[in-house]
DNA sequence: TGTACATCAGTGAACGCGCGTTCACTGATGTAC
DNA sequence: TGTACATCAGTGAACGCGCGTTCACTGATGTAC
């Protein structure tokens, strides 16, 4: 629903414009959390809004549209995340630990952003999906640049570090959808807990198999 | 659509039930693959398979319900290929590279019921939702109890059987995912290497992690 | 083997409802002079 | 500062359509005797 104008300043053409834009937003991104924004129609979000069905149209083309406009709202929400990542220290052992707990964090503030995307990457509208694939590659492809810093991996091929990212990436993907899921504080401690152990492995196996590579 | 019936052999009242029955359930799993089940209609699938919409309910009591039966279908799929996988000799550095073969051979084989299970484990209405989440915790467990099977894996704890069981898993149902998106057999064949290589990592990594529980 | 009755998968009309989209409109905000 | 006009976010009626579900029905298959 929109907030009600406070009388003393009353709001510009464009500002109130903006302001349903952002209702639009918030109403698609509560109201597909039911299901999936394939059984999301224009009249339910107008409804939630507070506007007239044909309103709509003055600000996305199409349900489609502002599916569009909602992957990209959500890949800014991930990108502070990796932000306040990239900012820890790379000293192996204690990264992980922090990252892990930005992560589960950044899930909890940005709740709908990633169930948003945990939905839609596999039942959105085709262009959706795409959106969503691709930006899932540029963090992989990101992750790799960053690994290649850390001390001790400049005997890895640019192949290896990519399959390597991949799976961290996939890993951590799984364990955002897995807190979102989790119905209990304890429920998520194991899951962060998982995740970390998880993280270990895979850099520790990465490593050994490169310092013993007729495996 | 229905088959035709042959002139020669008139069937039953029961097998022509059990015909009608399979061609429901084939027609919501294509159906739904332009989208997902949460924006499929009874209609649809009726006008599909080429009976009324209220010969529907002869058969499942809604569209949910339907649901409900494909997951179950789908996972007998799954089942035929684990157990494909389980009859290879486990000697590491094998049973790798086989199973993720067996993996993508199963993904085209099975392409429909794969492909229903990515979509609907994420995006499904909710009893389907939580049918596939346990399902493959209990490939989770499963697999725990093979790997414990495995020489040399005695000296892991159960919790770190189940943690490294959930990442291969993870890490399968992602590969899964990918080649079911991939549009080439070059980028298939891509997709199935670096699984492989993954794997390879992770099971490294894990005895690594084992034979150096100080870091 | 023949007959009379029961079963039940599938039919077809009807219902009220929400859907996306069209169109001409209103009236407050913004702008040119 | 005041006036006349332009802009445009939001309105409201209307459209044809597909939706899930109800109900009484049909007629082929199955069964009891």
């Amino acid at each position: 629903m929109l907030e009600e104008e406070s009388a003393t300043e009353p709001m510009s053409r464009v500002a109130r414009k903006e302001r349903t834009r952002r209702a639009i937003l918030d109403a698609a991104l509560e109201l597909s959390s039911e299901s999936t924004m394939a059984a999301l129609s224009l009249r339910q979000v107008a409804k939630q809004v507070g506007i007239v069905p044909t309103a709509f149209y003055r600000h996305f083309d199409s349900v489609e549209a502002l599916g569009v406009a909602l992957v990209a709202e959500s890949f800014v929400s991930l990108r502070t995340m990796l932000r306040d990542i990239r900012q820890g220290d790379p000293a192996l052992a204690d990264i992980v630990d922090r990252s892990i707990t930005i992560l589960a964090d950044h899930v909890h503030q940005q709740r709908a952003h990633f169930a948003f995307i945990a939905r839609e990457r596999a039942a959105g509208p085709p262009a959706v999906r795409r959106a969503i694939r691709d930006e899932i590659a540029r963090f992989e492809h990101e992750l790799a640049a960053d690994l290649s810093r850390l001390p001790g991996t400049s005997v890895w091929s640019a192949r290896d570090l990519e399959v390597l990212s991949n799976l961290i990436v996939t890993a951590m993907v799984a364990t955002a959808e897995a807190i979102l899921a989790a119905d209990d504080p304890a429920a998520e401690q194991r899951l962060v807990e998982q995740a970390q152990l998880q993280l270990r492995m895979v850099l520790i196996g990465a490593l050994s198999w490169h310092s013993d590579p007729a495996r």
